[in-house]
DNA sequence: ATGTTAAAATGACCACAGTCACTAGTTGAC
DNA sequence: GTCAACTAGTGACTGTGGTCATTTTAACAT
């Protein structure tokens, strides 16, 4: 069906407008409407395709699990930790790219999911999840905590590093940095056997 | 000055008619106008006091910094591992009482915080952090990281939780036990000697 | 009392997200 | 080729958050 075709792409167009007006201008300064104007279609179209401005970021957020998922079947890695850190560090360096609108990513994405109406933090969680279990399985690694609790203690630590990187006043404190002493701390917990 | 004292009392009123008419209609459901007039004022008089309809909401988090403050001076206890479940243990109560309301608080601090507008968090972060200090000077709480660190992965895991919590499909999971499971890995890695 | 000045209240006004009744275009059946 | 049925596009319209020039009120000085 070419209906569908055309459907996807104009939604990808409006998608990659959206972003690169953003990066420009800041989200707050670009109004649906130059959006749809700046794609060529009206703005009750923008709505056909997503059903609110913010869904765009959301949308861009969605992205990063894709990132994740396949870091985890490429990397292939004996050493658990690392291979976990690694989904991490290059989670942060894809937001360090651009962090302006990453953190408003970031904000909608939490925003989202305390409204319930989106499950990319959900996603996320799962994923990691899964990776876990089949570690457990094939004995690379052992933990007394459950996979789904570890998971969930990752991810939380992923945003809060954002959060405290956002938070701290000078930018030079590196992303990383921030994350990684995080990551030592909770590490810890979870090899405990 | 009874100038100052006035103002005080009209930005309290305004705050809990805010949180009555958000609790009774839902956050969205309540313009500022209707605020307004439930308080006998105009619409401008409102952004006087609080400069944007989100910071009412961002008022009731910083109330619950000073519940922490209140717990760390008079819970006296030996073992700082339970004074600080406490802590969080109560924060978590007072949120299960208008959860809704709560979400929303949550929602808008993180959101804040990642547009710098706000520094709740970064308080409640400092407030954990001088304890931790404080602890380690007298010799009742030792620990391979600092105190910064630590009181920041706790501070993560606590907003982890309420997301975690938003996110399950049944409300009767416990908001205590996820916070509590998350707990215990993080805590086993923080007294890492 | 009266005048002066600064703070606080006001509401018309604006910009923009999101809606919806309507129009234009596409598909497929005959 | 024609019609019917559905899908996608449209832009006037609405409700609301937030602004700001203007007015009202309070505080103090003389």
């Amino acid at each position: 069906m070419l209906r569908e075709e055309r459907k996807k792409e104009l939604k990808k167009d409006i998608f990659l407008k959206s972003i690169e007006l953003f990066k420009e201008y800041g989200y707050e300064n670009v109004s649906v409407e130059k959006i749809a104007s700046a794609c060529g279609i009206a703005k009750g179209t923008f709505f056909n395709y997503f059903p609110k401005k913010e869904h765009v970021l959301l949308h861009l957020g969605s992205s990063q699990i894709v990132l994740v998922k396949e870091i985890i079947q490429t990397h292939q890695c004996s050493n658990i930790k690392s291979k976990v850190h690694h989904i991490f560090r290059e989670l942060l360096a894809t937001y360090s790219q651009h962090a302006d609108l990453l953190k408003l990513t970031i904000s909608e994405t939490i925003r989202s999911a305390l409204k319930a109406e989106s499950a990319n933090i959900l996603t996320l969680t799962d994923t990691l999840t899964d990776m876990f279990i089949d570690a457990k399985n094939t004995g690379l690694f052992q933990s007394a905590f459950d996979p789904k609790t570890i998971s969930s203690v990752l991810v939380g630590i992923y945003f809060n590093s954002l959060i405290t990187w956002s938070l701290s006043e000078s930018p030079d404190e590196d992303l990383e940095i921030i994350f990684n002493s995080q990551f030592e701390v909770v590490w810890e917990g979870i090899e405990k056997k």
